[in-house]
DNA sequence: ACACGATGTATTGTCAACAATATAGATGCC
DNA sequence: GGCATCTATATTGTTGACAATACATCGTGT
């Protein structure tokens, strides 16, 4: 299970930052919503200079936007930017998976079969595969760009663009089929990836979210 | 010509980070140097408050480090963060390339070849080719990334990496004899991407961004 | 009834003082 | 002499008040 916040947040807005960003990603705070700074310091008791360095991160990674003198609102993904999204995913998870093939050590190899082998227990228990969609789908790819050694990576999509594929995954509150099927492409992907094929490895990864962004387009397709 | 700083910043915060953060590309701030916030403050006229905020925007694109309760510093990059700014460069540009394939307007490419013909008739005059390494190159991966219409990928690339890559040209100082052949694949990239060929042009970009690594790996290897 | 402008209110941006933490230097001890 | 500890200083983190900007309300004229 992914620790989304780290516990040793020195810092008032390093602790608003995290708890803001989990709010904003789980819908606690409506897309589109209004940002009040007075509101915001009020609730998290503390004054408006810390706040606004937290607002200011989180529109560093996405989740907010900002116009001066106006006021900062959550985002609203659209449609198109979902998609952008999954584009920019294929191709950095894409790379993570091949650099994974080659730098990742045994036991985290190991520990990615685990993980794997968990999913597989909880997909066989929970009849609509809601926790896997939601929370498993997202341990996988964790690991796996965090096997990639690559820290510019690692920053780009652990800090950035996975807060805002969990943003989508509630807001748009998609539940696919696809659960059984995800679990296969994963266990494909972990194996090249440990016999250090990471030409196949990323072909895969590629693929699979490939396969993804597909079938949200035919969700997308169909809603309307 | 690029234009790094919009002209319509309205907060000082935004002010000093542009500034700021032109000053750290461009080496006038030392990398490795430490940040203060008082002297930062007092030599551009304001209060710590919206210095702070700039801070922690360099922060977010990751020019500076922080750590809460030491302070900030420039970062410096070793070679292999260099390295790995290459390979993400690699996946990013070379998707960036392909969908600029498909997307450029008709009249962004004419663009594009217009900055060519300037770039060929500086390295012409320009012995050193100081011009076209430092500057003009830049000019053209933009030109490519914004005809992607990927909003995401531009951000990323445009907002965040592109500023470390420069940083790193004057960090490293380097000055290779790449010019003139670096023109040439830029050509070829932008002939692909004028005929709507979008596998060559990422095909050619993953080569040209490659290439451009393995010279600087040996300058790196030279060095030493 | 509608458009436009003035006024008052709410919100954001900025500042300067205060609190908390870390760094540097001095002192004492082994 | 080297090391730990304590103290003084400097730096960062936080706060509440003030200034500037945007928004809503009301009023006026056509």
């Amino acid at each position: 299970m992914i620790k989304h916040c780290a516990d040793d947040l020195k810092t008032l807005s390093d602790r608003v930052f995290c708890h803001t960003r989990e709010a904003i990603v789980e819908g606690r705070i409506a897309p589109g919503s209004k940002i009040s700074e007075a509101e915001l310091a009020q609730t998290h008791g503390i004054s408006r200079g810390p706040l606004r360095e937290a607002i200011s991160q989180l529109a560093a990674i996405g989740l907010i936007e900002r116009k001066p003198n106006i006021g900062a609102r959550v985002i609203q993904l659209s449609s198109a930017q979902l998609l952008e999204i999954f584009h920019v995913r294929e191709a950095l998870e894409g790379m993570a998976a091949r650099q994974a093939a080659m730098n990742m050590p045994a036991d985290k190899v190991n520990q990615l079969h685990d993980t794997l082998r968990r999913h597989a227990d909880q997909i066989a228990q929970d009849a609509d595969h809601a926790y896997f969609q939601q929370s498993g789908d997202l341990d996988f790819h964790f690991q796996i760009v965090q096997g990639s050694a690559n820290q510019y990576l690692i920053k780009l999509l652990c800090r950035d663009l996975y807060h805002l594929v969990r943003l989508y995954r509630y807001q748009f509150g998609m539940r696919s089929k696809r659960g059984p099927i995800a679990l296969t492409e994963h266990q494909h992907i972990a194996d090249a990836i440990a016999r250090s094929d990471g030409e196949m490895a990323e072909l895969l990864m590629r693929a699979h979210i490939r396969a993804s962004r597909e079938n949200v387009e035919r969700m997308l397709r169909a809603e309307q």
